[in-house]
DNA sequence: TTCGGTGCAAAATGTTTGCACACAC
DNA sequence: GTGTGTGCAAACATTTTGCACCGAA
């Protein structure tokens, strides 16, 4: 429930929070604060762009959400459940495709904190390729 | 040899890129654009920004550099030999270390390449964490 | 000589911030 | 009522682009 994650973080459950949140999470794919805002507009739910960024740093922060950087430099974002995945995007078209495999940074973490006396606190993993259309389209 | 990376990628050999490839490969870490383009003040040589991104986006598409995006979401760039390097960071003074193992990647982009129908590029694999100098500082 | 490369300035993009007002608790 | 959250406009950082000139092949 949103509510639960809001209080766990304790931030305030606001009209458009709740929004933004409800809208993350019905989604299947990470979405970025443009994706999300546009969703919004298409709802004719009226929510200031600063207002998603802001929710967006305020909940990464507070670690309900997961922040993905995409193979373009922006930023994507997802509910920080304990499962999550890697992406790998196109570099001609920009479209992301899951990666559905159990991530491999893992057992990565437990070996570097033992050689280097980090605590890891997280990892980004990214992928990036060609598709199968735009390699149908350079040939 | 750099005069090499740019014949095989069919590029023209001119001072401007000459000199931006042979910093970022005498550097240890991959270097955003910014910082080339302060190495190059630095040493007193003037080549233009605008330059030095054309440039990394050109050899990027070449499969002459390797784009990595850093957690704040700026790129960083890296010679894309087979035999390269993985990094934690610490969060909190941005140090970083080696992570001297073989890169895990390696091995999961062939699985993606079959399940996905992408041809793999390029990888960012990047660690986050807290060094031991801050872990102590923060009890 | 030709076409790709460069410098410059200006724009586009994605994101953050200061301030006054509004609303959840 | 208090302090957190919001809208708005403006700033900011990074990256891209149009155009005229330049220089490597």
């Amino acid at each position: 429930m949103i509510e639960d994650l809001l209080k766990k973080a304790s931030l305030k459950n606001t009209k458009q929070r709740y929004t933004i949140l409800s809208i993350i999470e019905s989604a299947e794919e990470p979405m970025t604060a443009e994706e999300i805002f546009k969703r919004l507009a298409d709802e004719e739910i009226k929510i200031n762009l600063s207002t998603v960024y802001r929710n967006l740093n305020m909940l990464t922060g507070k670690n309900v959400l997961l922040k993905i950087l995409k193979g373009d430099g922006t930023a994507a974002y997802e509910i920080n459940n304990s499962s999550h995945s890697h992406y790998i995007t196109c570099c001609m078209c920009n479209s992301s495709v899951l990666i559905d495999d159990t991530c491999p940074v893992k057992e990565l973490s437990e070996t570097v904190s033992e050689k280097t006396g980090f605590k890891v606190t997280g990892h980004s993993l990214q992928l990036t390729g060609i598709c199968s259309e735009c390699l149908k389209k350079q040939k």
